[in-house]
DNA sequence: CGCCAGGTTGATTTCGCTCAAGCAATGTGG
DNA sequence: CCACATTGCTTGAGCGAAATCAACCTGGCG
């Protein structure tokens, strides 16, 4: 249940299909047989969890296909949902370079296919592409831009805000624009994942939903979600209120 | 009274103060000599800002001394201090190697000298010295570390929580402790600052203030702390209230 | 069938914000 | 040197958003 199975079958770096969207991609044909020997491929159901803060860290996880959440908790055992990683995302390399261990846990949301990479391989790519490491310094970058922004965002706008924020940003993967301009996104995340995102408590989660409806912001059934008009949406990111 | 002084005194690397502490320590001595060559010295006052969030990323800002506050600011003019840079700190390396715009500011808290290398230099010397990106990953993967230690910490813990984590952090670096065990701690930041850093108004920092003088916790008098038993600050971490 | 996790709803409380005023220290111009 | 703005900090009163506590409802599953 948390390990997973291993399938041989699968776990080409040239066949997979996240690469070109991974930081692998710049690796040449010599240097991704030597990555795709010091690998496993691994077959995940929801609820797996690849790595628990705390753990170890013995290399970094690339995945192949799925949905991963990154969670992290307090001692009071209060929990965030820091970010989610797709297909193509390396998950583990920022506790793995810097040598300590795993300082968040990843749970898969969807069924995912995860490649395991051991420290040593990583190890000796770096050493002999150098553009690897400037490869995930950029990456560690773009990561840590969007946690000040969540930082600052938790900070000063409110629950609403925040909530009109994640629909918005879960729009551009999950979100199909129809061709009278309303929106429908199928989430990937449950009430109390999207809570744990933006912060909050289920039960503010709900209150939230609901006024969206009461507001005629959005139509939730389940996980389906029905914008009429995304401009009240972008209003709500903005504005306390709509009437 | 935003540029500084240009001090050509200053301005070696072989003799910075600094030197040891930052990422540059690696560099071969011929290294140095172009990481000399392709910088400026300056000196700056409080209230200078090195940079603004939106501003072109030219180079990177190495500080030799001082203290310097990353600030970002959201579109409602709400400000967050994301952290303070020290001496040996690099500033803006993230922005530069991810190719963006500074995407938050800087500005100087205590008088401070500041070295700011061109972007050619910083190029050549990462293609030169590849071990120089990775020092800058694994900071990068530090700073990444803390900004989602902030996220958890300002979405879980009240505010005093957060202003007793605030005092103990500060502790390490401009705190002393007395024979006694007692703790002496003279600020660097105006309470408007410190208020900044845990993401509350004045007044709220002002009220948990003299709520901790109220319950003994830490006696305040401008800028000097004094706490008579470091064990109630840890206290304050956990639980609601002393009494 | 009964259990249980996920979700919704209501009642109440509390924490931190807003608005407003006052105060001390510092600076400035006549 | 004094009258006056300015800036940083504090305090009070009242409000409002979100948490908490508690109940209940639903659908899935053993």
């Amino acid at each position: 249940m948390n390990d997973g199975d291993i399938s041989a079958s699968s776990g080409n770096c040239f066949t997979c299909q996240a690469r070109g969207r991974t930081e692998w991609c710049i690796l040449t044909d010599d240097e991704h047989a030597l990555l795709d020997q010091g690998k496993v491929s691994r077959q995940h159901l929801p609820g797996d969890v690849i790595f628990h803060e705390g753990d170890k860290c013995h290399g970094v996880h690339c995945i192949e296909s799925g949905l991963i959440g990154i969670r992290k908790m307090d001692a009071a055992g209060n929990e965030v949902l820091l970010r989610l990683s797709h297909s193509g995302d390396t998950m583990g390399y920022r506790s793995f370079l810097a040598g300590n261990d795993h300082n968040n846990s990843a749970e898969v949301l969807e069924e995912s296919t995860v490649c395991s990479v051991s420290g040593p391989t990583v190890r000796a790519l770096l050493e002999k592409n150098p553009a690897l490491g400037l490869r995930f310094l950029k990456h560690a970058a773009q990561d840590l831009d969007a946690a000040e922004e969540k930082v600052l965002q938790t900070t000063t706008s409110p629950v609403r805000a925040r909530f009109a924020h994640l629909l918005l940003v879960l729009k551009d993967r999950y979100g199909v624009t129809g061709k009278d301009g309303t929106l429908t996104l199928e989430l990937p995340l449950s009430r109390q994942d999207m809570a744990a995102m933006i912060g909050i408590r289920p039960e503010s989660m709900s209150r939230t939903i609901r006024s969206f409806e009461e507001e005629d912001i959005a139509q939730f059934s389940g996980r389906r979600v029905h914008v009429a008009r995304i401009e009240d949406l972008i209003e709500a990111l903005e504005h306390p209120a709509e009437l």
